[in-house]
DNA sequence: CGTAATTAATGACCATCAGTCATTTATTTC
DNA sequence: GAAATAAATGACTGATGGTCATTAATTACG
């Protein structure tokens, strides 16, 4: 009697319901502003039955967040297998996370709205667990390509492909950080058009990553 | 008799008061652990008693985080008024920042951990507003002080200051922000010392914005 | 079947905490 | 020194994350 592996796959599936309705509600308030009950309802389930499928409202948030971080994983694993050359393949990687951000913005939010020792608390060492190793996978595929890139000669030799990529990533993501809650106030009291700084950003910076030759392709890419 | 005069004083003290105690509340917690019966306890009032003189939590936060705002102006301005070399004057800026932030990371910390839309709900409109002035006045010295880099020829002709302020200040921001609470992560995933990181970071963006001549004098400068 | 045993779901309840307000205490005025 | 004013208090409210004894549903099995 299969009775027990059916049950496996129900109680599989209510998790995915409840995340499915975390998921709205995340989206649509945010980590401090949604509530249990919120999901509760959303999920037509009672608050009590949550706490079955999820250690806490954070463990939740994580595991909503997780899906976004395999999103992102999977765009990029496209690049990394794309047979592309250096140069390519690095403006297709800048191009991919600039797209994540416009497209999945709910992800991309989720992902960086956890600075906060705060929230860490109540968060299970499962979830911590697999959050970590999923970040891993993505920083292992992204130098792994920046890697590719310095053996090709687009970038500098002298390099490390981890630091490259820190300070790649974490100036974008600052600025997509301002684009999604200050885009407003930088356009009205310094006239900055946040996306075009966010170009100017990534372009100073490959221009100084870049060895010349390197220069010349990226340039080269970017005018066809 | 002046009455009138003395108690405005006390008031303001007691308002002052009321501030100490808060900061070394939320020094210690932060905004999301810290409660107001920890700061009326340290404040040794009554919770009631707070709300005569501040609106909200958060309008207690902001108030102590402009003192740290003010601190930073105040560094920045000895910077500006330095008569220092367009080149010496941008080093300058870059080392004070650091500088700020390895001696005030407190404050520092309280700066950055208010992205969150949902904390914003409880400001009020007074606090806000001297926040944002406090705030312009402090843009406004920076991209003094990168205006006359780039008259002075040490950066490129074509760049807008307020954009190179805003990439710089991003970028240096964002890698604070992990090395302060992110740092052991870094270093053991993946054997980076995020102060490097940020040294590297600071002299690639330096290189890409900086004229040819200006390139030597930094260079001169970091060789002395 | 039908009954016992097991599993799943529930929602009333608890503790915490920001913010309020009727009451009390202190100060000033005259 | 009594009345008026100002300052301070802390019990209370409402919201919310999380718990757990109870109830409902499902399964096992004689």
């Amino acid at each position: 009697m299969g009775t027990h592996e059916r049950k496996e796959r129900e109680k599989e599936q209510r998790r995915e319901d409840i995340l499915d309705a975390a998921q709205r509600v995340f989206f649509e308030r945010g980590l401090a502003v949604a509530t249990m009950d919120d999901i509760a309802e959303t999920a037509e389930l009672s608050k009590g039955t949550l706490y079955l499928y999820y250690k806490s409202k954070e463990d939740l948030y994580l595991t909503v967040m997780m899906r976004g971080m395999q999103l992102l994983y999977d765009v990029f694993s496209e690049v990394a297998n794309g047979a592309y050359s250096p140069a390519k393949m690095l403006s297709r990687l800048s191009e991919v996370y600039l797209n994540y951000f416009n497209n999945h913005r709910d992800y991309f939010r989720m992902m960086h709205y956890l600075q906060a020792p705060q929230f860490h608390k109540q968060i299970s060492e499962e979830v911590k667990q697999s959050c970590s190793v999923l970040n891993q996978r993505i920083w292992d595929l992204v130098n792994g390509m920046l890697q590719q890139c310095i053996d090709g000669g687009l970038l500098r030799k002298d390099l490390n492909p981890a630091e490259v990529g820190l300070i790649l990533w974490s100036s974008a993501t600052a600025l997509m950080l301002r684009i999604d809650n200050e885009e407003g106030i930088w356009r009205e009291a310094f006239q900055l058009n946040l996306h075009d700084v966010l170009k100017l950003s990534n372009s100073l910076l490959f221009d100084a990553i870049c060895t010349e030759k390197g220069r010349l392709e990226l340039k080269a890419l970017s005018n066809s």
